[in-house]
RNA sequence: GGCCUCGUGGCGGAGUGGUUACGCAGAGGACUGCAAAUCCUUGCACCCCAGUUCGAUUCUGGGCGAGGCCUCCA
């Protein structure tokens, strides 16, 4: 089987082939850790998270390398923290913002049942190594020094825009690109800004201040995965100028003719049919989704958000709907049910045709619809659990008992009761006393307890989600 | 102005030059005291026009429509 991956730079699938199989390397942009995570910001997340486990898959999980940032310097942390911690000097209130953000996130992204990535590095962490990047363009003559700034000279290198198939010449410089005087060219950006006394700042050569947006990456990247990588992923806006920046910066430093090989990028969601925005009053945070009650009138496992994350098409855009929400919830509660009080042979390899779907750029969706085909088959057939069960786990689904839990799981149900209810209410049957039964069941239906009858006479009950 | 996506049944959403996925919802049935769950059956589609072709939803051209990026953004 081939791996096959749509490549942003070459705007077709390719064939994989790793630069070191033994050793896979995968960067994906991070969070900025200013606010709490959106559901747009999941994407990413979910979907790499995916690619990391098939990867692992293919080449054993410890032959790969998955690095994803945490941007913790960054001009809008330093807006948040002077507006939620006036009273404390700045660099304590950041770190105020960065920790409880940073804590919020990892939180979200494990209820979104996604493994650890091998490497999760901070931006202020890297410093040195952005500043050491920052000297070499210089001296190799990518960068210069102008109006208490480093910027990078994208003249100086002869296919910029190559990634975002972009042409500076023809952007309209001025209307949307702000004219600096200071700057050579309009497209010119910073490497490194000075800070004022109050502003967060690292001494340089350049005097003290603060990397500029894109250096982070190129240097945290270099670090853990070398000059040249295999895969570098994110969302569809970063191509530019997030990506193209990184990638000259990385490419004229190390004097390479690539950063990545291959370049993925997610689409976009949108909130019941409308750009997420702040302003339209329909931002959705993860944490919402899963712990609170603002969208749709109950919390949603983070199976569900997963599941509804992966039937549609990585590259495409998605509408994240209420009504998608509760269709995926049905489908997590069908398999649940299937799979409660039953064992599976935790050794057994998933589906091929799952894998295939898999292997051709992420065909969740298709794979998807091949996990419905394989539960049918295990609902009718116990010896198909087990690939079932192996092939949902290989997309992160069916982790746990509890499918990634939720608090809805925790509360702690009076067994003994509904066990007794369970048979006053087999007696009630027995003597045909269907108006007790009915109320009976009504009692459990508002401890939120579903109760079945079996064939065979028992009957059994479940927590309602 | 430049660049880039996309237009499939009630809804979501794959895919294919001919045999028309999959899920949800709907309809009918089995099972059940009634339910629930499960199972069986089933209706409904490929934006418009032209071209290529024996044949196009699938290829080509045009049109119409929707969206994104070019500025912080997943």
């Amino acid at each position: 089987m081939t791996l096959r991956l749509y490549n942003t730079l070459t705007r077709q699938k390719e064939d994989f082939k790793p630069l070191d199989a033994s050793n896979v390397r995968m960067y994906v942009c991070g969070p900025t850790v200013y606010d709490f995570a959106h559901i747009g910001n999941a994407r990413p997340v979910i979907v790499f998270d995916v690619l990391f486990r098939l990867l692992r898959h293919l080449y054993g999980p410890e032959h790969v390398t998955y690095v994803r940032n945490i941007t913790d310097v960054d001009d809008k942390i330093n807006a948040r923290a002077l507006r939620d911690f006036p009273e404390l000097p700045l660099n304590k209130a950041i770190r105020r913002v960065t920790e409880k953000t940073a804590n919020q996130f990892q939180a979200d992204v494990k209820a979104l049942g996604c493994l650890e990535p091998s490497a999760q590095p901070r931006a202020t962490e890297f410093i040195d190594q952005m500043i050491a990047m920052i000297s070499t363009l210089i001296t190799k003559g990518n960068a210069y020094q102008a109006g208490g700034e480093v910027l990078f000279d994208v003249a100086s290198m002869k296919d910029y825009g190559a990634l975002s198939n972009r042409r500076l010449e023809e952007q309209q410089a001025g209307a949307r690109v702000a004219v600096d005087a200071h700057k050579k060219s309009p497209g010119d950006f910073v490497l490194w800004k000075l800070s004022n006394a109050e502003e967060p700042g690292w001494e340089s050569p350049w005097g003290r201040g603060r990397p500029g947006w894109h250096i982070e990456c190129s240097a945290m990247s270099k670090s853990y995965l070398g000059d040249v990588f295999d895969i570098h992923g994110g969302g569809l806006d970063l191509i530019f100028p997030h990506h193209e920046n990184e990638l000259a910066q990385s490419r004229c430093a190390h004097g390479t003719k690539k950063m990545a090989n291959v370049w993925m990028h997610n689409g976009f969601l949108q909130v019941e049919g409308q750009k997420m925005s702040k302003s339209l009053g329909n931002f959705v945070t993860i944490n919402e989704l899963l712990d609170t009650k603002k969208f749709g009138e109950r919390k949603w496992p983070g199976e569900v958000l997963r599941l509804v994350m992966l039937r549609t098409h990585y590259r495409q855009p998605i509408d994240w709907t209420i009504a998608a929400l509760e269709e995926a919830h049905k489908t997590g509660d069908a398999w649940r049910r299937m799979i409660q009080g039953k064992v599976w042979d935790k050794g057994i390899k998933p589906d091929g045709e799952l894998l295939d779907a898999l292997a051709d750029d992420l065909n969740t969706h298709e794979a998807m619809a091949r996990l419905h085909r394989l539960a049918d088959e295990a609902r009718s057939n116990e010896n198909k659990l087990d690939v079932f069960v192996s092939s949902a786990q290989l997309m992160g689904f069916l982790l746990s008992e509890t499918h990634f839990g939720g608090d809805d799981e925790k509360i702690a149900f009076d067994n003994a009761k509904i066990d007794s209810l369970i048979s006053a209410r087999l007696v009630a049957r027995a003597a045909k006393d269907w108006k007790e039964s009915d109320r009976i069941r009504d009692e459990l239906a508002a401890m939120r307890i579903a109760i079945q009858d079996n064939k065979d006479g028992t009957t059994s009950w479940e927590v309602k989600r």
